[in-house]
DNA sequence: AGCGCGTATGTTATAACATATCAATCCGAA
DNA sequence: TTCGGATTGATATGTTATAACATACGCGCT
């Protein structure tokens, strides 16, 4: 699997098939793609950056669609839980699922000085960490794997 | 490397180990383990569970070794900067570091049931989550790797 | 001793992130 | 059409984290 976030590419036709794919989603599991969620998914999608609720909170209530914070959370509650967004933990902050679709334990790469956010897909549960799980008994039920650095363009930059 | 947290150990002689191998690296680094510094790690060892930095608070405050949060969350930057804690990213919270002397990424089995966390040592960067990166040109300076399951012990009683 | 400097602490206030609760409303299924 | 679950609206509050500024302490220097 790609890692999607860094490289150039045609974003206007990510975010359309990422709606697409999302609608599709609901429509197949009986959820529902209300307007408020709708346009969240549409805001974080329209950047490869983790995006705080608050942030999102801030747009939403600009286009009126609520102004208190469990709106926003409601909304990022339901994307996260559909699959839709991930959160970032070491941010805590929230994206876009770059490989919506795709059965995936995400992982990401985080650049500490542009803050943009790419998501790579690891299968962590069966590579070190889950022989160190297995060892000591333990099930993993869900991983956070979180990287945090320069992308390649800051990393250029700095050189 | 050894996951420690699950097992069955000599905890008091595991905290007074860990306490003296802080103690060695404040002297050989220049670095000092004041009163606040050290009765926080002591609190944070006393066990392999993840303390929020108001519960930390709380028993500084008890002892009178300080009222206000930046109190605590100076002492566990200090800690975490040495490398004598960890911060759990999942949770908001710290835990003393279990291999303390030794060169190490951290990865963390996180127990949902009964709270407990084991620290495994996983390399996450010579792993899948390296190939990805250096495939996306991407430089880790950080990992954040977090398990969230069942432990051996709560998963015997679910079972 | 007195001074200067850097580290650590004390204290107030507030920023940033997240959830509880309860009432009102929507919408599909029976 | 009415019931019930899902969604939204609104207020309040809980939790985690940091900004900002003042003060105290340790230590080398003269």
């Amino acid at each position: 699997m790609t890692t999607i976030g860094f490289e150039p590419h045609d974003h206007s036709s990510c975010v359309a098939d990422t709606l697409h794919r999302a609608e599709a989603e609901c429509a197949k599991n009986g959820l529902r793609l209300t307007p408020v969620r709708r346009r969240a998914l549409e805001i974080l999608l329209a950047e490869h950056r983790a995006l705080g609720a608050y942030d999102l909170l801030a747009v939403l209530a600009e286009e009126g669609l609520g102004a208190q914070p469990p709106v926003a959370y409601r909304a990022l509650d339901f994307l996260v839980k559909a699959g839709f967004a991930h959160k970032i933990e070491a941010l805590n902050a929230y994206i876009a699922c770059a490989h919506l679709g795709t059965n995936h334990t995400p992982a990401f790469l985080i650049c500490r000085k542009c803050k943009s956010v790419a998501e790579a897909d690891t299968a962590p549960a069966q590579g070190r960490l889950g022989d160190a799980a297995r060892e000591a008994g333990f099930k993993i039920e869900r991983a956070v794997v979180e990287a945090e650095g320069l992308c390649p363009h800051c990393r250029d930059a700095a050189a």
